[in-house]
RNA sequence: GCGAAUGUAGUUCAACGGUUAGAACGUCGGGUUGUGGUUCCGAAGACGAGGGUUCGAUUCCCUUCGUUCGCCCCA
């Protein structure tokens, strides 16, 4: 017999309950903020066909980095790799029908084949936040008070994390007055996105190389290294979305959130934004990398044939975001679903012990029992290392008096109670955990 | 797709070109301990895979697979 691989395939995780646990724990967190700025929840499948994939031009993402295959009717699917092309999908399918603005998030599985490395994995999931049908700078603003709403429930320092915002016309707008062609104007965009990772002599020669004309360059450069809109020349200024990255640092100052930061270089690659765009940046040297991104891209619905509608959102993978609570500590011990376990005292116990089982789970308890019939010691040992939090003995006397023990792991405490008053001693232990 | 590092029990690590590859923790069983993380005894459990060099390979070489970290890419 050929040995089988016990590994989860490349890139993958198995989610042991403790796991599964931390993931519950983390998503729930990020559904608790984002329901309170009233989105609903919504999923699609996670097949697509190839060609809505396709729909943002880049044959070559979808032939290297997807899992695509054809089905048994010879039709190429590919396994989602983001959830926007989905969510256009679905509001431009209902274009006429649904009632704007829309709210809506997910929080789908992902695929992408890629080669691991740190933050990076094949399958991860995605909190996914859109907003569809309003072009007010009141739509980016709620974005980015959601995006701090998710680190500050958290518990998250705003000196751990920097939130940088950008606007991709005044790129745009800075190459056309150079005269940049629309190609040159992708390949330079490329490159101010790696400027972080080049020395300044590597970047300005690769510059050079692009504008041919060191005039150009100057510009560009004198244009990334501008810290604030201010710094900008009186034509780029004079663009609407000046004035916008300006109120929205304003409007979030005054809510108290002033790690934001203009930073003409980010760009987020030159997929499907049209204006606004904003990355959250771990400030940890250990973990310097982006954590979230996003921003407006109001073009992608009228690509599926419908009228357009504006659209902002961004996404928060799994995998990093863990990395940042991990890096700053912030995650706590996290509880299993199971709250007690019954140990029974001696085999003719059973029955008794049972009955009482039964009635704790009617009344709301996550019991489990111990049948198993070993010495209490070991029972005991195996429902410590359970993680539960409570365990209730269950013996002859106490099954005749109706009143059980109940021991509390962690203060080691152990009192004789009635059913009822367990039930309201696990009840009342809920709220000092979440 | 390119590059670097790495692969010994479940885990963290040893040792060694040559009899039965060790330990700790963990696991399981048993003895003490009133119902616990103590203590004692015992048990199971590993050289990633395939080739080569050699009288002999876990050790040296090659290939492959896995893992990790970079690059590319990053939706």
């Amino acid at each position: 017999m050929s040995k089988i691989e016990l590994k989860p395939y490349k890139g993958a995780r198995d989610f042991y309950p403790e796991d599964k646990a931390f993931q519950k724990w983390m998503f729930n967190k990020w559904r608790e903020v984002v329901e309170s700025f009233g989105y609903v929840e919504y999923d699609a499948p996670i097949l697509e066909p190839t060609d809505l994939f396709l729909l943002k031009g880049n044959q070559e993402i979808i032939d290297s980095q997807t899992y695509t295959f054809l089905d048994r009717g010879d039709r190429s699917v590919t396994v989602r790799t983001e959830m926007t092309p989905s969510i256009s999908r679905m509001v431009a399918s209902k274009r006429q029908e649904l009632s704007y603005p829309l709210r809506w998030y997910s929080i789908p599985n992902l695929w992408r084949y890629e080669r691991m490395q740190k933050g990076r994995l094949r399958e991860f999931w995605q909190l996914n936040v859109d907003m569809f049908g309003d072009s007010s700078e009141f739509a980016e603003l709620e974005m980015l008070q959601i995006i701090d709403g998710i680190f500050q429930k958290f518990q998250a320092k705003r000196t751990s994390y920097t939130i940088k915002i950008n606007s991709r016309l005044l790129v745009n707008q800075l190459l056309n007055d150079l005269g940049m062609t629309e190609i040159k104007s992708v390949e330079i965009i490329r490159l101010l996105d790696k400027l972080s990772k080049m020395s300044a002599e590597e970047f300005a020669t690769e510059l050079d190389k692009l504008t041919g004309n060191s005039d150009s360059s100057k510009k560009i450069v004198q244009f990334m290294s501008a810290k604030t809109i201010d710094e900008l020349t009186d034509n780029l200024i004079k663009l609407p979305s000046a004035a916008l990255i300006n109120k929205i640092l304003v409007d979030l100052s005054n809510l108290g959130i002033r790690n934001v930061v203009y930073d003409p270089t980010l760009m987020r690659g030159f997929d499907y934004y049209t204006d606004i765009v904003f990355e959250v940046f771990d400030n940890d040297p250990e973990n310097n990398r982006a954590i979230l991104g996003g921003g407006r891209y109001d073009g992608l619905v009228g690509q599926m044939g419908v009228e357009p509608v504006p659209t902002i959102g961004f996404a928060i993978g799994d995998v990093v975001f863990a990395d940042f609570l991990r890096t700053h500590k912030l995650v706590r011990k996290i509880n299993l679903s199971i709250e007690a376990t019954m140990i029974i005292r001696e085999v003719d116990s059973i029955n008794g012990a049972l009955a009482a089982a039964r009635d704790l789970r009617e009344m709301g308890v996550k019991l489990s029992v111990d049948t198993t019939g070993r010495k209490i010691e070991k029972q005991l040992k195996s429902a410590l290392k359970s993680g539960v939090t409570y365990i209730i003995f269950a013996g002859a006397e106490e099954i005749k008096n109706k009143l059980f023990t109940i021991k509390n792991i962690n203060s080691g405490s152990e009192e004789k109670h009635s059913l009822q008053r367990i039930v309201s001693i696990i009840k009342d232990s809920r709220n000092t955990i979440s």
